[in-house]
DNA sequence: TCCATGATTCGATAATACTCGAATTATGGT
DNA sequence: ACCATAATTCGAGTATTATCGAATCATGGA
């Protein structure tokens, strides 16, 4: 990962709301939850979600499906993958001092 | 950790000669590097560069200890470990799924 | 087809963040 | 005391981000 990626993954993930609808689809796993559903949890006006949802999304952080006239949104654990890897990778003297830190991948079984 | 906490550190990375510093600081170790060092290594001008220390300081993800006429700022693990536990908390319904994802203590051996 | 509902886009406003030249502070050497 | 150097603070200009009301688009049901 290159540090212009990282700084953009981090940059959706730096503000409150967008942190909060992230963590909510990183609980919710992949059935994910409704834009209205996440609307109920954030008193926030429609449009201003609708803008951060966009924001995750151009991050690729979240995914989006449509179902119905409800659209779905899920995290995308690959894409934390890569920015908590990103994060420790560099960790004392270059060195590696951890086998792996990641989030579970949604099609695995959690531990 | 709260999320506010978590933005502030965050937002403080999310920028791509913050992110850099801190990265150059966590390769540093412990000794970490002088005001000068990192502006030969950014081509950043003095100025700014100071704005992002202030901003990382305020973050609480590094520290200054001055040394004859050069301030030395090192990276604070302990802040960087609290927010990567913070981003992978939540994960999987809420089961954690790592033991611990950090990066290495300063004060203790690289493992 | 018409209506209700879920969600986004548009547009305007307010707030925040970034950058750097010039001036300032602080330290150490002569 | 003086000067050179390391670094910060100040101030002003520019750019980016966040917010939300109003309008719009899209889907499904009656």
């Amino acid at each position: 990962m290159e540090t212009n990626d990282a700084v953009r993954l981090l940059a959706a993930l730096a503000q409150e709301t967008r942190l909060s609808v992230f963590r909510l689809l990183v609980q919710a796993g992949a059935a994910g939850l409704t834009a209205g559903a996440l609307a109920e949890r954030l008193s926030v006006a429609n449009p201003t979600l609708s803008f951060h949802f966009k924001e995750l999304t151009h991050a690729g952080l979240i995914r989006s499906r449509q179902e119905g006239r409800y659209i779905h949104y899920s995290a995308n654990y690959a894409a934390m993958n890569d920015l908590l890897q990103f994060l420790t990778e560099n960790c004392c003297q270059g060195v590696p001092c951890l086998p792996e830190a990641s989030c579970c991948e949604p099609e695995k079984e959690p531990r």
